[in-house]
DNA sequence: ATGACGCCATAGTGGCGA
Protein backbone atom coordinates (compact mmCIF):
# COMPACT_ATOMS: atom_id res chain seq x y z
CA UNK A 1 0.00 0.00 0.00
CA UNK A 2 1.28 3.32 -1.24
CA UNK A 3 0.59 6.27 0.87
CA UNK A 4 1.33 9.86 -0.06
CA UNK A 5 0.98 13.72 1.05
CA UNK A 6 0.84 16.62 -1.09
CA UNK A 7 0.68 20.39 -0.15
CA UNK A 8 -0.84 21.89 -3.40
CA UNK A 9 -0.64 25.72 -2.51
CA UNK A 10 -4.05 25.72 -4.39
CA UNK A 11 -5.75 22.69 -5.96
CA UNK A 12 -7.32 25.04 -8.58
CA UNK A 13 -4.09 26.06 -9.55
CA UNK A 14 -2.73 22.91 -9.20
CA UNK A 15 -4.64 20.38 -10.57
CA UNK A 16 -3.64 19.94 -13.96
CA UNK A 17 -0.10 18.79 -11.77
CA UNK A 18 -1.80 16.63 -9.34
CA UNK A 19 -4.06 14.62 -11.79
CA UNK A 20 -1.02 14.28 -13.68
CA UNK A 21 1.36 12.98 -10.66
CA UNK A 22 -1.36 11.11 -9.43
CA UNK A 23 -1.68 9.43 -12.70
CA UNK A 24 1.83 8.73 -13.02
CA UNK A 25 2.48 7.64 -8.96
CA UNK A 26 -0.67 6.08 -8.48
CA UNK A 27 -1.00 6.28 -5.06
CA UNK A 28 -3.91 4.28 -2.61
CA UNK A 29 -4.17 7.04 -0.47
CA UNK A 30 -3.57 10.79 -1.20
CA UNK A 31 -3.19 13.53 1.97
CA UNK A 32 -3.35 17.06 0.72
CA UNK A 33 -2.89 20.53 2.70
CA UNK A 34 -3.39 23.80 1.32
CA UNK A 35 -6.41 23.72 -1.04
CA UNK A 36 -6.93 27.49 -0.51
CA UNK A 37 -11.00 26.94 -1.89
CA UNK A 38 -13.81 26.54 -0.07
CA UNK A 39 -15.34 23.52 0.28
CA UNK A 40 -17.48 23.69 -2.83
CA UNK A 41 -15.23 24.58 -4.92
CA UNK A 42 -13.42 21.10 -4.46
CA UNK A 43 -12.91 19.51 -8.26
CA UNK A 44 -14.83 16.37 -6.93
CA UNK A 45 -15.71 14.75 -10.35
CA UNK A 46 -12.12 15.37 -11.64
CA UNK A 47 -10.60 13.43 -8.86
CA UNK A 48 -13.41 11.07 -9.06
CA UNK A 49 -12.53 10.59 -12.78
CA UNK A 50 -8.54 9.90 -12.11
CA UNK A 51 -10.16 7.12 -9.56
CA UNK A 52 -9.98 8.31 -6.43
CA UNK A 53 -12.81 8.86 -3.89
CA UNK A 54 -12.19 11.63 -1.23
CA UNK A 55 -13.28 13.75 1.52
CA UNK A 56 -12.21 17.04 2.50
CA UNK A 57 -12.17 20.43 4.68
CA UNK A 58 -12.45 23.35 2.69
CA UNK A 59 -12.43 26.99 3.79
CA UNK A 60 -11.94 30.42 1.25
CA UNK A 61 -8.83 31.53 0.61
CA UNK A 62 -6.92 29.34 3.00
CA UNK A 63 -5.74 26.11 4.47
CA UNK A 64 -7.88 22.98 3.66
CA UNK A 65 -7.37 19.30 3.79
CA UNK A 66 -8.68 16.23 2.02
CA UNK A 67 -8.03 12.84 2.01
CA UNK A 68 -8.05 10.80 -1.54
CA UNK A 69 -8.21 6.76 -1.65
CA UNK A 70 -8.64 4.92 -4.57
CA UNK A 71 -9.60 1.50 -2.15
CA UNK A 72 -12.99 3.31 -1.47
CA UNK A 73 -14.34 6.13 0.30
CA UNK A 74 -12.25 7.44 3.05
CA UNK A 75 -14.27 6.76 6.27
CA UNK A 76 -14.35 10.39 8.02
CA UNK A 77 -13.59 10.20 12.08
CA UNK A 78 -13.16 14.15 12.76
CA UNK A 79 -12.94 17.12 10.57
CA UNK A 80 -11.40 19.10 13.34
CA UNK A 81 -8.31 19.22 15.71
CA UNK A 82 -9.86 18.65 19.48
CA UNK A 83 -9.25 21.36 22.04
CA UNK A 84 -10.50 24.50 20.70
CA UNK A 85 -13.94 25.24 19.53
CA UNK A 86 -12.58 29.01 18.98
CA UNK A 87 -9.90 27.45 15.96
CA UNK A 88 -11.98 28.14 12.59
CA UNK A 89 -8.63 26.55 10.44
CA UNK A 90 -9.62 23.89 8.04
CA UNK A 91 -5.83 22.53 8.70
CA UNK A 92 -7.05 18.87 10.26
CA UNK A 93 -8.93 15.90 9.12
CA UNK A 94 -9.28 11.77 10.04
CA UNK A 95 -10.54 9.02 8.48
CA UNK A 96 -10.09 5.53 8.42
CA UNK A 97 -9.24 3.65 5.65
CA UNK A 98 -7.83 0.25 4.33
CA UNK A 99 -8.04 -0.66 7.97
CA UNK A 100 -5.27 2.30 8.81
CA UNK A 101 -6.31 5.38 11.00
CA UNK A 102 -5.02 8.25 8.66
CA UNK A 103 -4.76 12.23 10.30
CA UNK A 104 -4.37 14.24 7.62
CA UNK A 105 -2.96 17.85 8.88
CA UNK A 106 -1.58 21.22 7.43
CA UNK A 107 0.04 23.03 11.19
CA UNK A 108 0.41 26.80 11.24
CA UNK A 109 3.57 28.21 9.26
CA UNK A 110 4.06 30.41 12.52
CA UNK A 111 6.05 33.78 11.25
CA UNK A 112 6.24 36.39 12.29
CA UNK A 113 8.15 34.76 15.45
CA UNK A 114 7.52 35.82 18.02
CA UNK A 115 3.82 37.44 17.72
CA UNK A 116 0.33 35.50 17.82
CA UNK A 117 0.53 33.78 15.04
CA UNK A 118 3.81 32.17 16.58
CA UNK A 119 1.75 31.44 19.46
CA UNK A 120 -0.79 29.79 17.19
CA UNK A 121 1.28 27.26 15.70
CA UNK A 122 2.67 26.46 19.27
CA UNK A 123 -0.99 25.90 20.83
CA UNK A 124 -1.71 24.11 17.43
CA UNK A 125 1.26 21.73 18.33
CA UNK A 126 0.45 21.09 21.66
CA UNK A 127 -3.63 19.89 20.66
CA UNK A 128 -1.65 17.73 18.02
CA UNK A 129 0.58 16.05 20.54
CA UNK A 130 -2.41 16.00 22.65
CA UNK A 131 -4.56 13.87 20.28
CA UNK A 132 -1.38 12.23 19.04
CA UNK A 133 -1.03 10.52 22.27
CA UNK A 134 -4.73 9.22 22.44
CA UNK A 135 -4.47 7.72 19.02
CA UNK A 136 -1.42 6.07 20.20
CA UNK A 137 -3.22 4.54 23.13
CA UNK A 138 -5.52 3.23 20.98
CA UNK A 139 -3.48 0.81 19.73
CA UNK A 140 -4.54 1.22 16.40
CA UNK A 141 -2.51 1.29 13.12
CA UNK A 142 -1.92 5.04 13.13
CA UNK A 143 -0.36 7.57 10.25
CA UNK A 144 -0.09 11.27 11.02
CA UNK A 145 1.07 13.01 7.95
CA UNK A 146 1.24 16.35 6.40
CA UNK A 147 3.05 19.65 6.32
CA UNK A 148 4.33 20.15 9.48
CA UNK A 149 6.16 23.18 8.94
CA UNK A 150 9.18 21.92 10.79
CA UNK A 151 12.55 20.95 9.82
CA UNK A 152 13.32 18.73 12.96
CA UNK A 153 17.06 18.69 12.68
CA UNK A 154 19.82 20.80 11.11
CA UNK A 155 19.66 17.76 8.18
CA UNK A 156 16.65 18.83 7.18
CA UNK A 157 17.56 22.70 6.06
CA UNK A 158 19.69 23.38 3.61
CA UNK A 159 21.43 26.30 5.50
CA UNK A 160 20.56 26.17 9.13
CA UNK A 161 22.33 29.14 10.39
CA UNK A 162 19.96 31.27 8.24
CA UNK A 163 16.79 29.87 9.43
CA UNK A 164 17.43 29.47 13.71
CA UNK A 165 14.99 32.47 14.03
CA UNK A 166 12.61 31.00 11.44
CA UNK A 167 8.94 29.45 12.97
CA UNK A 168 10.06 26.79 11.29
CA UNK A 169 13.17 26.24 13.08
CA UNK A 170 12.84 28.00 16.66
CA UNK A 171 14.54 25.97 19.51
CA UNK A 172 10.34 25.54 20.84
CA UNK A 173 9.02 24.13 17.30
CA UNK A 174 12.06 21.10 17.09
CA UNK A 175 11.29 20.46 21.08
CA UNK A 176 8.01 20.30 20.75
CA UNK A 177 8.23 18.20 16.96
CA UNK A 178 10.58 15.55 19.22
CA UNK A 179 8.28 15.61 21.97
CA UNK A 180 5.17 14.41 19.98
CA UNK A 181 7.74 11.61 17.98
CA UNK A 182 8.77 10.61 21.29
CA UNK A 183 5.51 9.18 22.62
CA UNK A 184 6.22 6.38 20.16
CA UNK A 185 5.74 7.34 16.45
CA UNK A 186 8.69 6.69 13.66
CA UNK A 187 9.44 9.40 11.19
CA UNK A 188 9.23 7.24 8.42
CA UNK A 189 11.21 9.13 5.70
CA UNK A 190 14.77 8.89 8.46
CA UNK A 191 13.80 5.30 9.52
CA UNK A 192 14.87 4.55 6.36
CA UNK A 193 17.48 7.22 5.10
CA UNK A 194 18.51 8.39 8.80
CA UNK A 195 21.77 10.34 6.61
CA UNK A 196 20.63 11.81 3.81
CA UNK A 197 19.86 15.17 2.86
CA UNK A 198 16.09 14.99 1.93
CA UNK A 199 14.20 18.12 1.09
CA UNK A 200 10.15 18.21 0.16
CA UNK A 201 9.66 21.95 -0.14
CA UNK A 202 11.84 24.70 -2.23
CA UNK A 203 11.28 28.57 -1.89
CA UNK A 204 9.66 29.94 -5.02
CA UNK A 205 12.13 32.50 -4.60
CA UNK A 206 15.85 32.80 -5.83
CA UNK A 207 15.50 29.69 -7.61
CA UNK A 208 15.97 27.64 -4.50
CA UNK A 209 14.98 24.29 -6.93
CA UNK A 210 17.70 24.94 -9.18
CA UNK A 211 20.32 25.63 -6.33
CA UNK A 212 18.38 22.74 -4.21
CA UNK A 213 18.07 25.54 -1.11
CA UNK A 214 15.16 23.10 0.54
CA UNK A 215 13.40 21.82 3.34
CA UNK A 216 12.29 18.94 4.94
CA UNK A 217 8.72 19.63 6.38
CA UNK A 218 6.37 17.38 5.37
CA UNK A 219 6.37 14.58 7.67
CA UNK A 220 5.02 10.88 8.01
CA UNK A 221 4.61 10.09 11.49
CA UNK A 222 3.76 6.14 12.23
CA UNK A 223 2.28 4.35 15.10
CA UNK A 224 4.13 1.01 16.36
CA UNK A 225 1.68 -1.02 14.11
CA UNK A 226 2.24 0.29 10.96
CA UNK A 227 6.28 1.18 11.51
CA UNK A 228 6.70 -2.51 11.64
CA UNK A 229 5.21 -2.39 7.81
CA UNK A 230 7.32 0.49 6.13
CA UNK A 231 8.72 -0.80 3.11
CA UNK A 232 9.68 2.49 1.50
CA UNK A 233 9.42 6.37 1.58
CA UNK A 234 10.56 9.20 -0.87
CA UNK A 235 10.42 12.52 -2.13
CA UNK A 236 9.00 12.75 -5.71
CA UNK A 237 10.86 15.50 -5.93
CA UNK A 238 11.14 15.96 -10.06
CA UNK A 239 7.10 17.01 -9.10
CA UNK A 240 8.76 20.21 -8.08
CA UNK A 241 10.21 20.70 -11.55
CA UNK A 242 7.05 20.56 -13.59
CA UNK A 243 5.01 23.84 -14.57
CA UNK A 244 3.10 24.93 -12.58
CA UNK A 245 4.73 23.36 -9.23
CA UNK A 246 3.53 23.61 -5.89
CA UNK A 247 6.63 24.91 -3.33
CA UNK A 248 6.47 21.21 -1.89
CA UNK A 249 7.22 18.12 -3.80
CA UNK A 250 4.72 14.87 -2.66
CA UNK A 251 6.21 12.61 -0.21
CA UNK A 252 5.06 9.11 -0.27
CA UNK A 253 5.81 5.78 2.22
CA UNK A 254 4.83 1.93 1.04
CA UNK A 255 3.53 -0.19 3.60
CA UNK A 256 4.06 -4.43 3.43
C1' DA B 1 16.29 42.92 2.44
C1' DT B 2 14.70 41.10 -1.56
C1' DG B 3 11.34 37.93 -3.86
C1' DA B 4 7.21 34.08 -6.31
C1' DC B 5 3.09 32.32 -6.13
C1' DG B 6 -2.19 31.82 -5.25
C1' DC B 7 -5.81 33.78 -3.15
C1' DC B 8 -9.29 37.61 -2.68
C1' DA B 9 -11.54 42.24 -3.11
C1' DT B 10 -13.80 45.21 -6.28
C1' DA B 11 -10.36 44.74 -10.15
C1' DG B 12 -7.81 46.31 -14.15
C1' DT B 13 -3.57 46.63 -8.86
C1' DG B 14 -2.75 45.77 -3.97
C1' DG B 15 -2.83 43.23 0.32
C1' DC B 16 -2.20 38.94 2.68
C1' DG B 17 -0.17 34.59 3.66
C1' DA B 18 4.00 32.19 4.43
Amino acid sequence: MKIATYNVNGISARLPVLLRWLAETKPDIACLQELKAPQEKFPEQEIRNAGYEAIWHGQKSWNGVAILSRAGKPEEVRRTLPGDDEDTHSRYIEATVDGVVVGCLYLPNGNPAPGPKFDYKLRWFERLTHHAASLLHSGKPVILTGDYNVMPTELDVYKPENWVDDALFRPEVRSAFHTLVAQGWTDAIRKLHPDEKIYTFWDYFRNAYGRNAGLRIDHFLLSPAVAGRLHAAGVDKDVRGWEKSSDHAPVWIELK
